[in-house]
DNA sequence: ACCCGATCGAACCGATCGGTACCATCTGTG
DNA sequence: CACAGATGGTACCGATCGGTTCGATCGGGT
């Protein structure tokens, strides 16, 4: 059956659900752990209609890895702008989040430095880059309403407990890693005002 | 010509020489960046020598993580004994060692964790665990040495500092990483004990 | 001096990979 | 109702991969 049978066609929508789909796929097998083919049966997509959308295999890994950043950084903006004026409470959520993606049973790492590890091509090192960049600009902002004396070295601080945290918890276990990077987190916070 | 010119016939060597030449090729390329024809290659190897040492390639990955991991363990713990006994000055020797790799210009982030990334199998996910369990026994000692409250607490925040510390290094410049995680891994020392 | 074993080089194998081409079929538009 | 475009299914391609095999050759222990 070329097309499906009560299914809607429409660019768009396709190209939304196959990022959406091919999401989960790539990080918890691996960009390179899953073929095109293997992708395109899973996913119910015939290999003509994603390299129609994304042109070739790398082109819908960095689709999907850009996708994915703009939707953790603004679920971190928006975690972060509920949590209140408070910096103390800011780095709470921060953490908070990152916990629960940790607590997750797929939860096999970052996804973007996966990536950027897995797969040695310059533009998704970019991507990665950019994401960290993301994080940082977050975490700095909360250094500087904390008044710190040097808000970029607090908030670089502050990202590599959060990245040192996310390598523990992938290697190390979950359990109470956001809790503890929260705990340095503060005492870097309250040294640094 | 079957045999080298003037090489010696030992297989312990040969097998120790490839691991030395495979390390670098490895970690640059990637596990699966880099084939097994080219590696003999470039290893100056037959395919049938390697195969004979290392049985498939991933037994030469296996091999060399865990030599690796050996070789800067032990460094590592060499830094520390030679730092003399006070615990801020053994952190600093840690974080010195660190920031001497991520002046590298072939550096590429932390081996293990890149390996582990690459490579979905588990043996290769326990070598790395167990090198990140390494890291934190000497951490905790410093933590111990300190009088911290809770060492297990306190080196498990430092191991995640080092951790950050090196994937920032990797995407975000190694410029002053390590003198900047150096300095929180103070505040954290100093807050703790 | 002899012989076992380590080694090289090269050919070879089956599997899998990313990517392309073709066609029948369905949807949405006018 | 007709047409254009999006899609599924399938077969196919060249390249590359990990791994095996074989014969020729050389070093080292006896």
């Amino acid at each position: 059956m070329p097309v499906a049978k009560g299914s809607t066609i429409d660019p768009a929508r396709t190209r939304a659900a196959i990022l959406d789909a091919a999401t989960p796929l790539l990080y918890e097998r691996g960009l390179d752990g899953i073929g095109v083919a293997e992708l395109c049966t899973l996913l119910g997509v015939s290999k003509e209609t994603l390299y129609r959308h994304f042109g070739t295999k790398d082109g819908l890994v960095q689709a999907v890895l850009r996708a994915r950043s703009d939707r953790v950084t603004r679920s971190l903006a928006e975690a972060v702008a509920a949590a209140g004026p408070e910096p103390a409470d800011q780095l709470a959520a921060v953490f908070e989040v990152f916990q629960r993606t940790y607590d997750e049973p797929r939860f096999r790492g970052c996804a973007m430095l996966n990536a950027a590890a897995q797969h040695h091509v310059e533009p998704v090192r970019a991507i990665t880059a950019r994401h960290l960049d993301r994080y940082l600009d977050t975490l700095t902002g909360i250094a500087e309403r904390a008044g710190a004396a040097d808000p970029h070295l607090l908030g670089r601080q502050l990202l590599m407990l959060v990245e040192g945290a996310t390598v523990v918890a992938t290697h190390h276990g979950p359990a109470a890693t956001g809790e503890h990077a929260l705990r340095a987190a503060l005492t870097l916070l309250a040294a640094a005002s």
